[in-house]
DNA sequence: CCTACCGATCGGTAGG
DNA sequence: CCTACCGATCGGTAGG
C-alpha cells in the first residue's frame, strides 16, 4: 500500500512535468528504480493512475469549497473564501493539481464523462456564489458563467509558482489572498 | 502551398482536441483523405508542424500587443488595450491558440528554449505596463509578475468559449470588454 | 519484483 | 500521392 502511494506520487510528477501520453510507463519505473513489469503487480493499469489522480484531486476540490459555499457568509466574503479555498487545494499538490487540470481528457469513459459531469457541478456550485451576489447588486451584472471561467482559469497557473524565478516555493498565505483579491475585486460593484 | 496550410489547419484542430502526443500522423492523414506516408510530400516532420503553430502564434501575439505597448496610452488603458488585444488573438485563433498555450512543451531544444524566451519576453512587456501603473499609484502595490501571470491565465479559457454550453461561437467584442474588465479592474487602486 | 516477450502502433523512409 | 515497409517504443501479460 505504501508501494502504491509512491508509484501515484511519481506519476503524479512525470503526468505533470511531461504529460501523461509522453510519460511511459518504463519512465515511471525508472523513477522508482524497478522495471515496467514490477509496476503491475501494484496498480491495473496506467489510466486507473490517472483516473485516481484525477478524481482524489475532485475530492480535495470539493471538500475544501463545499463548507464555504454552506456558510452564511455574504457573497463577497463568500466569494473570496471560495477562490482562497482553491487555491490552497492547488498549493497543497501542485503536481496532481496540474494533472487535474491539464490531463484528464486522456482518461477513457466512462470516467472521462462522470469527471466532465463533476467539473460542470463545481462550477455550478460557485456560479450560484456569484448570481447570488448579481442578484444583491454587490456583483456586476457580467454572465456568471462567463465570471466564474475567467476566476477559475486565473487561478490556474499557480501550482506552477513553485518552479518560477520570481515565484519560489509555495505561495504565502499573503500571496493567496493577494490572487483572490485581484479576482474577486474585478467583480464588485462599486 | 494551400495543401500545406489544409494540413496545418487541421493539425491544429486535432493538437489542439486530442494534444500533441495523443495525435498520430495517421488520424491526421485520415481528415484529409491521404496516407500518413503522403504527409512527408509537404512538411518534413510532426514536430515541425508544432513549432510552425507555436512560433506563428507567438508572432501574432506581439504583433497585436507590441503596438499597445508602445502607444502614448496611460498604464490603465494601455493595460486595457492589451489585454483586449491579446484576448482578439485568441479568438481570431482559437485552435492555434490552444496548442500555443498548452502543447509546447512537446518541442524539442533548441525551439523549446526560443519558445520559452520568447514567452518570457512577452511576459516581461506586459509586466512593464503593470509596474508603471504601480509606480504612478494607479494600480495597487501587488508583485507584479504574479499579477502579470493571474491576467493572462485568466483569459486561457477564451479559446474553448465556442463549444461551451453556454457560451457558443466566438466571443463578441462585448464579451472581450467584459473578461478584460474583469481582469483590470481587480488591480486598479480605489 | 524480475526476465522474457507479445501484438499494436508510432514517426518516418524508399521507391515509384 | 500510394504501397510496402522499417526500427523503436508502447502498455501490458506469462511465468516464476
Amino acid at each position: 500500500m505504501a508501494r502504491k502511494d509512491q508509484i501515484r506520487q511519481k506519476a503524479q510528477a512525470l503526468f505533470r512535468e511531461r504529460g501523461y501520453r509522453a510519460t511511459s510507463m518504463r519512465d515511471l519505473a525508472e523513477t522508482l528504480g524497478m522495471e515496467a513489469a514490477s509496476l503491475y503487480n501494484h496498480i491495473s493499469s496506467k489510466e486507473e493512475l490517472l483516473q485516481q489522480i484525477c478524481f482524489a484531486m475532485a475530492d480535495q476540490f470539493f471538500e475544501a469549497v463545499e463548507p464555504v459555499v454552506a456558510s452564511p457568509l455574504g457573497p463577497k466574503e463568500k466569494l473570496r473564501a471560495a477562490i482562497e479555498a482553491h487555491l490552497g487545494v492547488i498549493a497543497a499538490s501542485a503536481d496532481a493539481s496540474a494533472v487535474f487540470l491539464h490531463e484528464w481528457r486522456h482518461m477513457g469513459e466512462p470516467f472521462l464523462n462522470d469527471f466532465k459531469l463533476m467539473r460542470r457541478r463545481y462550477e455550478k456550485m460557485i456560479r450560484a456564489i456569484v448570481e447570488e451576489g448579481i442578484s444583491l447588486g454587490m456583483f456586476r451584472k457580467i454572465d456568471p458563467s462567463l465570471v466564474v471561467r475567467t476566476l477559475l482559469s486565473g487561478t490556474n497557473w499557480t501550482y506552477e509558482s513553485y518552479k518560477s524565478h520570481r515565484l519560489q516555493g509555495k505561495l504565502s498565505e499573503q500571496e493567496i489572498s493577494e490572487i483572490t483579491s485581484i479576482l474577486v475585486e474585478g467583480i464588485i460593484t462599486r
